[in-house]
DNA sequence: AATTTATGTCAAT
DNA sequence: TTGACCTAAATTT
């Protein structure tokens, strides 16, 4: 699921596979076919991550700016093999030899399905598909995007005070403030129910009606629990005596969440049955007694 | 072969 | 608060 920590994976990636490679970009399915042409033949420069956005800085100055939304994924063949990030998509595959041209770009396969950008360079491929945005903007344009999103815990720059200077003001639930990505950037649904619990506060709660000091607990452990992400690539927020199966490696997905997704099933905590609602369009999760305060 | 599902944001009511 | 949007894979007919 993309949430925070998959922007930095691919960030990341990005960053280590093409950082300082000159790129071949183009748009097999067409709807990027303008944009492609402002990037193609640059060398990039930069790789990063702000929320659920991903920047790619190239050394004509222009970025690409990507938001996977509902269904966006990237699908990557290099030196890891064939594997994707994003959106759930085909099994990772084993590594297998990268072909060449006599220019020493790599072969790509033929783009199947609707390959909105394909990156081709001297150490890999990488076709994006369903992004909900994919647009190259100048520095100013993601100075516009970056000024709308609230701090991202997983950078940096991160200023939680920012953050708290709304939650402390606001008669907006703070479930729902967590999933506000002006207000702190790259929370979503899993993240904002599980720290939620692990916190113990109660989701319907007014953002005025939570202490700095809760606050702080809050964000500090969001931002393990997206660093563990990052790590992992995968969200696991379950402390291992609380799983069925505390040894099991990998986690299994039975074992990885509080609260997420076990509607009416016993909190690993109290037993009490998990309770969920529609918030806002979005399905909320929590146990009404580990979670009361 | 058709329908459902998964997840995030935004514009229009 | 609801629907539109982007795509592929899983599930049901």
């Amino acid at each position: 699921m993309p949430e925070g920590h998959t922007l930095h994976r691919l960030a990341t990636h990005f960053a280590k596979t093409y950082g300082g490679q000159r790129l071949r970009v183009s748009s097999p399915q067409g709807r990027f076919a303008d944009g492609a042409r402002l990037i193609d033949n640059r060398v990039l420069a930069v790789a990063e991550a702000h929320g659920k956005h991903l920047f790619l800085g190239f050394d004509s100055g222009a970025w690409l700016r990507v938001h996977l939304g509902l269904y966006g994924a990237w699908t990557f063949g290099d030196s890891e093999g064939e594997h994707s990030l994003g959106a759930p998509r085909q099994g990772n595959s084993e590594p297998k030899r990268l072909e060449r041209g006599a220019d020493g770009f790599v072969v790509a396969p033929s783009p199947t399905g609707a390959v909105r950008v394909r990156f081709v360079g001297r150490s890999g491929w990488a076709d994006l598909r369903g992004p909900a945005a994919c647009e190259v903007i100048d520095v100013s344009g993601k100075e516009a995007v970056q000024d709308r999103l609230g701090p991202d815990p997983l950078r940096d720059d991160a200023d939680p005070e920012r953050a708290w200077s709304v939650v402390a003001k606001s008669r907006t639930t703070i479930a729902a403030l967590l999933m506000r990505q002006d207000v702190i950037a790259g929370i979503g649904n899993i993240y904002r129910a599980e720290s939620l619990f692990r916190s113990g506060i109660e989701p319907h709660r007014p953002g005025r009606a939570v202490d700095l000091t809760e606050w702080e607990v809050l964000w500090a452990d969001l931002t393990a629990l997206l660093e563990d992400g990052v790590r992992d690539g995968r969200i696991i927020t379950t402390r291992p005596e609380h799983r069925a199966q505390p040894t099991a490696r990998p986690v299994p997905r039975s074992d990885a969440f509080y609260v997420c997704y076990r509607t009416g099933e016993p909190c690993r905590i109290c037993s009490t049955p998990i309770k969920a609602e529609e918030l806002a369009g979005r399905t909320l999760y929590w146990c009404p007694q580990c979670q009361s305060q």
